[in-house]
DNA sequence: CATGAATGAGCGTTCATTCAT
DNA sequence: AATGAATGAACGCTCATTCAT
């Protein structure tokens, strides 16, 4: 291994740490009690040094927000792999998503956080981990439609698309007024979810 | 006119001078860019001018997001009145909400505004305009079924919040994906929008 | 009565109404908690009109500490009117400044305002009111060093003002480190007040 | 000297430079004349500087509350360690303290600080330091009464209390009202001490 | 490469006082 | 005389970023 590679090695390490110590972070005091000050304090690292790996308190964030869509692609690729038929591969898309928030609210923030700043200018690498996701769900798409099980005239990448929309519409439906609409208007979450699987379902099959 | 009645109109101008000078700001600087000094430099008012009129920022940002929920309604509202088939008006709900959002994106950042920001206790008056207009959809879906055109097993209270959640994904998904995918992808907005309304539809009939 | 007099009437009775009000808010929130606003709320005044019988909010402080003041002489002066002997009287003196104190914190605040914040310009009238008490002590002194029971070396001006410094300290003392002398020390503000006369009577007896 | 010990002087010396202008704008401005700005502006550093020494403007008073107590304490201990009687020693305590108070008022004022301001929690040092001076008081008194010089009744404990009361009452005194008593009484400083000094040994002498 | 001291604009909020009506 | 809208300096405090060492 060149002394340049050890380097490189060495620099991914360090930006790991930095990382590594933003989540922390964030995982007490939330995606807006993150500071610079916190992360120093986290890795024991000098304030300073932070910006020789990053060069602003965004850019992490959007690696941050990059790193939670490639966790939350992983596990669609899960589905990929499983035996459902393909409309139901499109369902566990749904369920899946619902499952992932549900498991780390803040890593779910970290995925929709570039759906909602339009400050954060997205990079090459943010978008290429957006596509994989929607490449994933187009790939579903397609085959449900070879088979005859999804309906012919809906554009797979509008499809997909538009699930992610609505995923994170919904999601975001729940983390906010979840708690309200299990009180006062007795609708749970599973309920809504599943509701809105129903509806998509029958929206998309032929 | 009497000198209360006068008083009382002057109060207005003013609040609404600054409620102006607020959505000013925050045309150029995004809703998290406003700040009680900018309102100030804007109304030419001293900083503690604006306090006479408003007990805190936050008052400023619920009152705004009243009055653009409020001017959703009315959009809304419209709906009921128009000729359309039941099923017709549930597709004219998205529909509406996203000319609203072409028209006026700042108003939809706003309406959504408490959808996003979970720090801001939301007032009775604001709780009081987001259900005016879960009733209104509620309202269209219960006739949709009572007629036989909307699916029974679809819980109305349910099906108004899905498609407020979902509408207010898609929104979020073309506001910041929106030109990217025109770019890249090709998806007009009007494809995007027309697919998730024909989804909807197939997914909710009977 | 004239109308130069019915004014003169009118005039004083708005002051008073303002100096009520004044010690109604401060008796809800503290000495510190007093503000023009809360004064005008409580008067049902404009601001303004505060001003016009007030020049300063340090002028309503100083006119109440003078009123404080003449209550407590005035409670004094039972005393001259009582049978003890003129030791007692001394001795009654610290007494009652210590039941006055504990009948009304506020007032005993106000009291030994002047004596703490030295930024307050006595007027005359503040300096009559302090006079009036250290010329009736002085008179008990006087009276005591005739009939031969107060040590004929102690100037009688000089013991008035010491009693009245070393009051104010035995009861500042009482105020702040009371909780904490009965709770750690366990010492009770009797004990505290009642070894604080005996070494004074000790002191100054023939 | 090493890295680390330089930067722990160097540290030390900034909080002084603080410390000091903090003095420097009381000295001007009173006690309740402080604020961050001046300190910012005294010691010509930004104002975020200071929060790097100190937690909040209140950890500065309290410091300062601690050192001139401090101050005190090592006056009063020379005390402890002269020829007098203990008579004579209780004596001086109330001589040094007067000559603390001519010496520099500022610090006698930061001493009584959290005798008078009850917002300010005190922490463990600031009691400590308190204690450490009723203490010593209490050992000089116990001391005088094995000796059979102080009055047996007196309790010590109180006494010392007692004694700081009174004194802080009467410097108090001494401060707002001296010029005043000397110009129209013709009562000195020192008359007014002495004859506190006075009472005080017959009262409590066995 | 690493440091961490220093910056300073910025934040939301308060409040005694003024002054045109 | 009475009003109360308007002022604006002041407050304590935060924090992303820079830069001399």
């Amino acid at each position: 291994m060149s002394t340049k590679e050890r380097k490189e090695i060495e620099k991914e390490n360090r930006r790991n740490l930095i990382l590594d110590a933003a989540e922390t972070v964030m995982q007490s005091n939330g995606l807006h009690g993150l500071s610079i000050d916190l992360i120093a304090n986290e890795t024991q690292l000098a304030k300073g040094t932070i910006y020789l790996y990053f060069k602003s308190k965004e850019e992490i964030l959007s690696v941050l927000s990059i790193k939670a869509r490639n966790l939350l692609f992983a596990d669609f690729q899960k589905i990929e792999k499983n035996k459902d038929t393909y409309i139901e591969k499109l369902k566990d898309i749904i369920k899946v998503n619902y499952q992932f928030y549900k498991k780390n609210p803040l890593y779910y923030d970290l995925v929709s956080l570039y759906e909602v700043n339009n400050k954060l200018t997205e990079t090459e690498e943010m978008h290429q981990s957006g596509e994989n996701i929607t490449n994933l769900i187009v790939g579903i798409a397609t085959k449900a439609q070879e088979n005859g099980t999804l309906n012919a005239k809906i554009n797979p990448l509008i499809l997909s698309m538009s699930l992610w929309g609505m995923s994170v519409g919904m999601l975001q439906l729940i983390k906010v007024r979840g708690a309200i609409m299990k009180e006062k208007l007795h609708i749970s979450e599973k309920d809504l979810v599943n509701t809105f699987i129903e509806m998509l379902e029958n929206g998309v099959r032929k």
